[in-house]
DNA sequence: TTTTATACGGAACGTTGTTCCGTTTATCAA
DNA sequence: TTGATAAACGGAACAACGTTCCGTATAAAA
C-alpha cells in the first residue's frame, strides 16, 4: 500500500534521508519484536495474541503497534524475513557443497520452511488484502534463488535441464500440502526426495521423458 | 465427540426415544439459525460475529449457544447441510437427464459447492480439532454420489470406465483451489470442464491412455 | 388449568486487536 | 557537557468478539 515501511528488508543502515536518524533503541526493539513474533508463532501458532509477543519482546503493545500497525503486519513482516532466510541460505549451502548436493539439501531446506509457513498459509488464503502482496514477494525471491542453484546443477551435469524453478517451487508446496488427508510430514519429505532423485534422473545422459 | 447431537442430519422426526418431544419452537429455532448461519456465512464469511447470526434468526446468542455449543458447531453443521444438499442434488438431477448430461450438470453443481466452501476452506485447516470429522463426512457422502452418477454414465457408453470417484472428487478440489494464483473462479470452470470432456472422450471406444 | 421440564433472551464476563496519551529518552545544537 | 525537543515508550482504556449465566417465558404433559 503506501511506502512508508522504513527498511522493511532488514537494511542495516538506520538512516532516514531528511530526518534525524532513527533511535537506536527503535531499531533495538524492531528487531526485538520481530524475533519475538517468529519464536511465538512457531510455538502458539499465528493466532497468538499480540500481547505475548509484546511480553516477549520486553516492550509494550503500544511499542508493537508502533513499529507494527496491524497484526498483519507482524505476520508480513515475519513471513517476509522467512523468505529472505530461505533464499539466502540458497548460496550458503552452494558455496559449501558440490551443484547436484547443494540442490538437493537446499530443497529440503525450503521443504522445512514450507511446513513451518504451514500455519500462515491458512491466514494467507483468508481473503484479507493485507497478505495480497506475498506470493509476489515469495515467488521474486525464492526463484532466483533455485534457479541458480538449478542452472548449476545442470551444467555440472548433475540434474536434467528441462524444469522450470516456478513449477518446482509450487510443485514442492503442493506435496507439503495438508489435503493429503493421512498423509504426515514425513511423507512430504519422502516425495519431495523423490521429487529431486526425478531431476538427478536425466541428468548427464539426455534421456527419459522430454515434456 | 459425545453423541447427545440430535437429529443433526437433519431428521424430521423431534422425537426423543425416553424423553418428552422436542419442543416445537426449539426445532424452529434450530432450523432459523442454520439459515441464517448459511447466509451470513454467505455474505459476511465465516468469520462473521455470531450475534449477526442470532439476529438475523431472530434469537437470543443464548438460544443460539444453546443449539451450537460453540462457533464451530454452527460452522460444521453449515457445511455437513450443504453437503447433503449437493449429494442430494445428484438423483434429482439424475432423474431428470441422461447419464451423460446429468454428470457433467452434478460436476458443476459441485463445483459451485467447493466454490461456496471456500471460506471454510481454510478454517478446516486451522488444525482445530473441532473440523476433524468433515473430511470423512464429505467422502462418505459424495463419493457414493458421484458413483452412482459415473456408473451409470459408463453403463450408457457415454464415460470411460477407469476413473475412480474420490480421485475426481479431489481433483476438481484442486482445480478450484485458489494456489493457482491469478486464475479466477472462470478458470475452475473452465478446468473442470475440460476434465468432464475427458471422461467422456474415452465413452465408448476403450482408446486414450489407460493409466 | 396447573405443573414442570425446557427453551428463551440478553446482560455480563474474559480475551482479543487497537487506540490514546502522559511519561521517558536518544539525539542534536549550543 | 548540557539543555531542548522530536521521537519512542508503556500500559491503561476502548470496542468487538466468543462464551457463560440466570431470571423469565412457554410448550407439553397431567
Amino acid at each position: 500500500m503506501d511506502d512508508k515501511s522504513q527498511e522493511r528488508g532488514g537494511g542495516l543502515e538506520p538512516v532516514n534521508s531528511t530526518d534525524r536518524r532513527v533511535r537506536a533503541d527503535a531499531q533495538r526493539n524492531s528487531n526485538a519484536l520481530l524475533e519475538a513474533a517468529m519464536a511465538v508463532f512457531a510455538t502458539s501458532g499465528v493466532d497468538a495474541p499480540v500481547r505475548e509477543i509484546a511480553d516477549k519482546a520486553g516492550v509494550g503493545v503500544g511499542t508493537l503497534y508502533r513499529h507494527f500497525p496491524q497484526r498483519s503486519d507482524l505476520i508480513v513482516a515475519v513471513f517476509r524475513n522467512e523468505v529472505d532466510a530461505c533464499a539466502n541460505a540458497a548460496s550458503v549451502i552452494a558455496a559449501e557443497y558440490g551443484p547436484g548436493e547443494a540442490l538437493a539439501r537446499w530443497m529440503q531446506r525450503y521443504v522445512d520452511f514450507i511446513a513451518a509457513k504451514r500455519g500462515l498459509a491458512a491466514a494467507f488464503s483468508s481473503g484479507d488484502p493485507a497478505y495480497e502482496s506475498l506470493p509476489l514477494y515469495f515467488l521474486e525471491k525464492l526463484r532466483p534463488a533455485l534457479q541458480t542453484l538449478l542452472d548449476a546443477a545442470t551444467e555440472a551435469g548433475d540434474v536434467r535441464a528441462d524444469v522450470d524453478a516456478k513449477e518446482l517451487l509450487f510443485a514442492i508446496a503442493r506435496l507439503c500440502s495438508p489435503d493429503h488427508y493421512g498423509g504426515g510430514p514425513e511423507q512430504a519429505r519422502r516425495m519431495v526426495g523423490l521429487l529431486v532423485d526425478g531431476l538427478r534422473y536425466g541428468g548427464a545422459p539426455s534421456v527419459g521423458p522430454k515434456i
